[in-house]
DNA sequence: ATACGATAAGGGTTATGCTG
DNA sequence: CAGCATAACCCTTATCGTAT
């Protein structure tokens, strides 16, 4: 049974040399919408791949549910994503793809009931992903091309328990993911989900989808795809044929991803076609887009990326643990021994700020020159790194903007005239931009100067500039033009404002 | 293709039963 | 009796079949 998904897929290019480069995890789509036709068949999808060159692909995913098993359910995809939330909550899922837990952690994260079949229920469903054999063709016609590859989201299951020496059991289970997998994590395909959000949902079909639109969505907050492919991700059985039948089905998932935030707007362009709107707030609440970071913040993130950390963790550090803690641990990192991932190493030392399990020796740091000050979190033998919430918030320090390499005064002569379009500008943007999007955008930004027919506008970071040009980019300028002309141009760049 | 009624299924809670 | 597991129940939702 062939089933086309409709929507091509965009593809980026991954850092290693392959003959076919795909986005990997696209096959989480699929591989969790079985269960509504209760034969074991083998599934079969065929998705169109668009290259980043233009260049155009086939992929055909297979999935082969265990003969014991059957296929996946819905209740599969919550133990794959609790196993996932449990191992981010470890620091992230390690090169090596090896996670340990214990089936009470996964019993919990999924707010199970405590009793045996609970248990059951979620270790059977390991099991199941184990067995169930996934098979990814790529067909690159320009190329002349194919790639074949076959997996399991599961490489390797171990369950392990002891009775310790007070008749407790004690556990040791752990998976270890497919590289595949563990690829697609890593270069970030796999979507770092708000987990919390994910488990608060309950209806039928909500956590699938709040899955593929976050996917689907990319960067952007609109997402549409045929509800023939919407109903094929979502695992909806054959007696949905219709496009009335898959609306009804989905409304009770649509209301409450509406209720909680999620969703400003479903609507349906055509009647074949389902239109889905993102609430900025949402997104900008889980992102740390909005936030001002100075150089040094910076500097630090870049640091813990560079480590392995993941870049929506490396931020969140940053922010509620200021960059003083975070040098003190990532310049002790290569001191510590059997650090497993340095990634995961950093996110759980630095979250908890655990006491180091070997203080790096100061003299030779410092000697080195790659240790300045500590200030008060110098490490005190004995009582390494304690409470230290107010020295570390980075951002009650205004004498430091002086040290910043890039600061913007309005123009002696234009400055005021650039100002008073900049206001007419976002006036126009009424209606055209919501009122939200203007507030949390705008509010910093700062127009200095208005010479040769363009317009110079500051914004706090990289972020801002890069989410204003490519955003509003087109607006602005379509405005700017409106009101002095038609080679009128928007310059957007990153300072301390004035 | 759609609307809608019938029915199965699922979640949640309480009652009951079993075992040591 | 504690500590569980299961049965019974209610209510909501998912799914299916049928008439239009």
């Amino acid at each position: 049974m062939a089933r086309h998904g409709s929507e091509p897929v965009r593809v980026e290019a991954v850092p290693r040399a392959e003959l076919v480069p795909t986005e990997r995890n696209i096959e989480e789509s699929y591989l969790f919408a079985g269960g509504a036709n209760s034969e074991n068949e083998i599934r079969e999808y065929v998705v169109d791949v668009v290259l980043e060159d233009g260049g155009k692909a086939k992929r055909k995913f297979r999935y082969t549910p265990s003969k014991e098993y059957g296929d996946t359910i819905d209740f599969d995809r919550d133990v794959y994503r609790a196993i996932i939330l449990h191992a981010f909550q470890g620091g992230g899922i390690p090169q090596d793809g090896v996670v340990y837990f214990s089936l009470y952690q996964l019993r919990k994260i999924l707010d199970l009931p405590d009793k045996g079949s609970s248990y059951r229920k979620i270790r059977d469903s390991i099991v199941k992903l184990q067995t169930m054999a996934v098979n990814a063709d790529t067909y690159w016609q320009e190329l002349k091309g194919f790639k074949s590859e076959y997996y399991s989201t599961f490489a390797r299951v171990n369950f392990e328990a002891n009775e310790d020496r007070f008749g407790r059991a004690s556990e040791h289970h752990w998976v270890r993911f497919d590289e595949v997998i563990v690829r697609s994590y890593h270069e970030g395909y796999v979507r770092d989900l708000d987990h919390n959000f994910y488990f608060s949902l309950n209806k039928k079909h909500s956590r699938a989808l709040y899955s593929e639109i976050d996917l689907g969505r990319g960067k952007g907050l609109v997402w549409e795809l045929s509800l023939q492919d919407l109903g094929l991700r979502l695992g909806m059985a054959a007696s949905y044929r219709s496009p009335s039948a898959k609306k009804r089905a989905l409304a009770s998932a649509h209301e409450e991803m509406k209720r909680k935030g999620f969703l400003t707007k479903v609507s349906f362009p055509d009647k074949h076609m389902a239109r889905y709107e993102v609430a900025e707030d949402f997104v900008m609440a889980r992102t740390f887009l909005e936030r001002r970071w100075t150089p040094e913040e910076e500097a630090t993130i870049r640091a813990l990326i560079r480590n392995n950390v993941r870049a929506g963790g490396a931020r969140e550090l940053v922010a509620t643990k200021g960059t003083v803690l975070c040098n003190y641990y990532l310049r002790a990192l290569p001191y510590q021994k059997w650090v497993r991932d340095p990634g995961g190493f950093l996110y759980k030392y630095i979250s908890k700020e655990k006491p180091l399990d070997v203080e790096p020796p100061q003299r030779f740091l410092e000697e080195a020159e790659v240790v300045p000050d500590y200030g008060d979190l110098a490490p005190v033998e004995g009582t390494p790194a304690a409470p230290m919430d107010d020295v570390s918030t980075p951002d009650a320090e205004p004498e430091d903007v002086d040290e910043r390499p890039t600061s913007w005064k309005p123009d002696a002569q234009t400055g005021a005239a650039a100002a008073d379009l900049w206001r007419r500008v976002l006036q126009d943007m009424d209606g055209k931009i919501d009122a939200t999007s203007l507030r949390v955008w705008f509010d910093s930004c700062q127009a200095i100067s208005l010479a040769d027919g363009r317009l110079t506008v500051v914004v706090p970071n990289p972020f801002a500039k890069d989410y204003v040009e490519t955003r509003f980019g087109s607006v602005l300028e379509e405005a700017i033009a409106g009101r002095l002309g038609k080679s009128a141009r928007l310059k957007v760049v990153v300072g301390e404002r004035a």
